[in-house]
RNA sequence: GGCCCGGUAGUUCAGUUGGUUAGAACGCUAGCCUGUCACGCUAGAGGUCGUGAGUUCGAGCCUCAUCCGGGUCGCCA
């Protein structure tokens, strides 16, 4: 039988253990016991930090007993004397202490844990989730979990104190089988019937501008039934704000405001405003990406008018064939790259859709992979169009515009990386602004919605809706910080006759906009005042802030790629009886 | 769904050209130790080599299939 905690209550955190003379009592787990024989160490931890017990001869004999019984992980309460430790140790904040105890509580016994509970640990993760209670014990990822408190707390008090309302939207709601797959919920009173559980609370936030609240914010839960990612996980949380009589950039100063004062409060780093923009279209062409990390350069340089005369197959191709050939030069000593480690960027380019990549190696005699093809100065031309110097390694890709891009868009990442000339104390923000509206769905050959068919279009764009969808761009932005796209947000039209003009745009027949969106509509034909808003992945954010390569590392009981959950194992079976009352059959295979 | 990487004591790993009884460290168990702090010393227990099939006189190692985990592309209005 465990101890009981009868008498005894606590008055200090472990960590917080630092007062010579004082009797406190404390509680917490069993980090390691140091039996000496005659002397017992033990370290107890809990979510502040650890606190060093000692028993001696001079203890109580029952006491001392009790103390060599412990075992890692044992919960403890212990009462004693705070006292100043013989030898001091520089690394821990309670180093200089520790408590001589009069009286020790085992209040709880553990079986010897499958993973040793330490700060740094090299053990599997697939192992750690299955047993997420205990790794949750260890200080770094409590250290997440508690940041991550902390980024809401400042979060709600930002937005509460700049006038906004938080309020909640449902977590049952209509399916609308635009975008993301949704998780649906079957109705046990309306049997063949389902909710869906919200993807964003988007169209409630919309309502409730029309609604006139004004301002809103929401840390909302959010899910999406698609594949996993390290940045992406099926349920989420969002920082979900709309604002009335508003433009785009007033949205933005606010966020900014946001993110200035979370960074500085939680972190003390200072982010200088306003952060700076860059269109969607120039995001693309200098990075290859819509959410580029700007933290290193290796831009992305169009050479097409340099090599168009070179008689190389592959240019003149993919010249020919409408595309272009754009390079870019990786600096800092890329040149020493081996002929393997190149091959394996080739291989990794092939895996995007790219035919393959060329290469200048720029040693003494500039090794280049397309040497017989080249006359005289074609290669110094396109060195020089690069500017490239003895040292670099230019890349280049020939192809259709969008793979050469998405391909040097994503080289320039895994040399950025390797090559280690990323700054990890660096914090870029970037806005990218003008997205555009429409997208082409090459499945289906038809133009659908970027963003959401609700978004405003650019006041300039709205007369060739209909004979250039591809040059419309958007009232939407995106926030991006470091290459991981942090927030993204639009102005939503109000205006009714607008709103049908973008449907049919989209191709989208009045029966489909009343039983999908039916409802918003109308709301609309009730007068709006103008609105927009943003949603900002707090999920991601709190990743970045700590450092995390993973949704995992800040997330308590996060998914693994499949969607599953290790520790519980869902989703799960449930019994027949349970379906029945839903009206659902499964069939054979199931 | 495609591609890439991984799976050997509780944990992290090693394991030669396919060849005797599969090793180490940490952890665990027992004993010793009065100032440790990654405590130390002695001894011990602990293995379906992810699973299944195949090749072979013989498989942790080779082949195929499959399961699990990670990364990534597709997907993510």
């Amino acid at each position: 039988m465990a101890d009981n905690m009868n008498g005894l209550k606590r008055t200090h955190y472990c960590g917080d253990v630092t007062e010579i003379g004082q009797e406190v009592v404390v509680g917490g787990f069993v980090e390691r016991v140091r039996n000496k024989g005659g002397v017992i160490f033990i370290v107890l931890r809990d979510r502040t930090g650890v606190v060093q017990l000692a028993f001696s001869d001079k203890s109580d004999p029952a006491v001392f007993e009790k103390a060599a019984s412990c075992k890692s992980e044992y919960v403890l309460m212990a009462k004693g004397d705070v006292i100043e430790r013989e030898s001091k140790n520089e690394k821990l904040k309670t180093g200089h202490v520790e408590i001589f105890v009069t009286d020790l509580r085992i209040l709880s016994k553990a079986q010897t844990p499958p993973f040793e509970i330490t700060n740094e640990t090299k053990v599997n993760e697939e192992l750690r989730l299955k047993y997420r209670y205990l790794d949750l014990r260890r200080a770094p990822l409590q250290q997440n979990i508690i940041m991550r408190h902390n980024i809401a707390r400042v979060t709600r008090e930002y937005f509460y104190e700049n006038g906004f309302l938080e309020i909640e939207t449902p977590m049952m709601m209509k399916s609308t089988p635009e975008g993301a797959r949704d998780y649906l919920i079957p109705s046990r009173v309306h049997q063949g019937k389902f909710y869906a559980l919200p993807q964003s609370p988007q169209i409630y936030k919309q309502l409730l501008m029309i609604a006139g609240y004004d301002r809103y914010i929401q840390l909302a839960r959010c899910f999406r039934d698609e594949d996993l990612r390290a940045d992406r996980q099926p349920e989420f949380t969002q920082i979900d704000l709309e604002m009335s009589f508003v433009d785009a950039e007033d949205i933005q100063t606010c966020v900014e405001g946001f993110v200035q004062r979370v960074f500085k409060e939680i972190m003390n780093v200072d982010i200088p405003l306003p952060l700076p923009r860059i269109t969607f279209a120039d995001a693309m062409n200098r990075y290859g990406s819509d959410k580029p990390d700007t933290r290193f350069g290796f831009e992305i340089n169009d050479i097409t008018d340099t090599v168009k005369n070179i008689d190389f197959p592959v240019f003149k191709n993919a010249i020919e064939d409408g595309g272009t050939v754009r390079a870019i030069n990786v600096k800092n000593g890329a040149a020493t790259y081996t002929r393997k480690e190149i091959d394996k960027l080739i291989e990794h380019a092939k895996g995007i859709g790219a035919k393959g990549l060329a290469y200048i190696r720029c040693v003494e005699e500039p090794n280049c992979s397309f040497k017989k093809f080249l006359k005289i100065n074609e290669l110094e031309n396109i060195l020089a169009s690069v500017d490239a110097v003895c040292g670099d390694l230019v890349l280049i890709c020939a192809d259709k515009t969008k793979t050469v891009l998405s391909t040097l868009g994503a080289i320039r990442l895994i040399c950025g990386k390797r090559l280690g000339v990323i700054d990890e104390d660096k914090y870029n923000f970037l806005w990218i602004t003008e997205m555009p509206f429409f997208e082409f769905d090459e499945e289906n050959n038809t133009w659908v919605a970027a963003h959401h068919p609700f978004t405003m279009p650019m006041d300039e764009c709205l007369e060739y809706l209909d004979s250039d969808p591809a040059n419309v761009r958007a009232k939407a932005w995106d926030l991006v910080l470091n290459g991981t796209e942090l927030s993204s947000g639009s102005m939503r039209i109000t205006d009714y006759e607008l709103q049908q003009k973008m449907f049919e745009a989209l191709g989208m027949t009045d029966e489909e906009i009343q039983a999908k969106f039916g409802f918003l509509v109308d709301a609309y034909r009730y007068a709006s005042p103008p609105h927009g808003g943003m949603g900002i992945g707090l999920d991601r954010l709190a990743m970045i802030m700590c450092k995390a390569d993973s949704l995992r590392d800040v997330t308590a009981f996060p998914k693994v790629q499949n969607a599953s959950e290790l520790m519980s194992e869902c989703p799960s079976a449930v019994d027949k009886a349970s379906l029945d009352v839903l009206g659902i059959e499964l069939t054979e295979n199931q």
